[in-house]
DNA sequence: CAATAGATCATCT
DNA sequence: GATGATCTATTGC
């Protein structure tokens, strides 16, 4: 898929939470499949608890405290993994997790990855479903994300949809900061998502 | 449809 | 030794 370039590495140069916004409707593409992104969350540094960076550089954080444009890439509960961008500057740790897709390029080989044979909406609608859809694990550890294999890129339009602001999935620390971004109304939304309060960032879509 | 249990292991204490 | 930025199957209405 050759929508457009890949965006430059200051692009993801800024804080997590204004990253988390901008990369709605952006594309990921990694080996031979690429998805819209339609759900992010951001997470901040050393006063965000939610996030890994908090407890301070280790070997598992220490993309996070480097230049951004980078993929922080983790393994969670013993079965998935989970894809970060890492946002900012140096020092800086802010990321962004991305937490759904709607696959665009690539399906057969989305469903052969997932072994799902569900509507296409449920290929990558949640953080550990879409790095399996790409096949994304921990080797992509720290690789960038502006050329090579694996690209974030800007898309032409934008989906018909209103980008709303909700708290955080699935943590327990800062669980009200209204920190996850999303698409309010697309049907690729993770699935957990879809309840709770939305605030949204402008009126509300019918 | 909603709630819950189980899978399963790297990371940090 | 406990925990976790999840997913799926199963149980219960």
């Amino acid at each position: 898929m050759r929508a457009t370039e890949p965006l430059a590495l200051d692009f993801f140069a800024r804080p997590a939470t204004e990253l988390a916004p901008a990369l709605l409707s952006c594309v990921i593409v990694h080996r031979e499949t690429a998805g819209m992104i339609v759900e992010t969350e951001a997470y901040l540094g050393l006063h965000d608890l939610a996030a890994h960076a908090s407890r301070g550089k280790t070997e598992r954080t220490r993309v996070l405290f480097g230049p951004a444009g980078r993929a922080y890439v983790y393994f969670i509960y013993g079965m998935h993994e989970c894809l970060n961008v890492v946002a900012d500057r140096e020092d800086e740790p802010g990321c962004v997790l991305i937490r759904a897709l709607e696959p665009l390029s690539g399906l057969d080989l989305m469903y052969q990855r997932r072994h799902w044979h569900g509507p296409t909406t449920g290929l990558a609608n949640g953080p550990g479903k879409l790095t399996q859809a790409l096949a994304i694990t921990r080797e992509q550890y720290g690789q960038r994300l502006d050329k090579g294999d694996f690209t974030i890129r800007a898309w032409k339009t934008k989906p018909p949809f209103q980008i709303a602001v909700t708290s955080r999935i699935g943590i327990t620390h800062c669980a009200d900061w209204p920190l996850r971004f999303i698409w309010a109304g697309h049907p690729c939304l993770s699935v957990r998502g879809r309840k709770g309060s939305v605030s949204a960032a402008g009126s509300s879509v019918g």
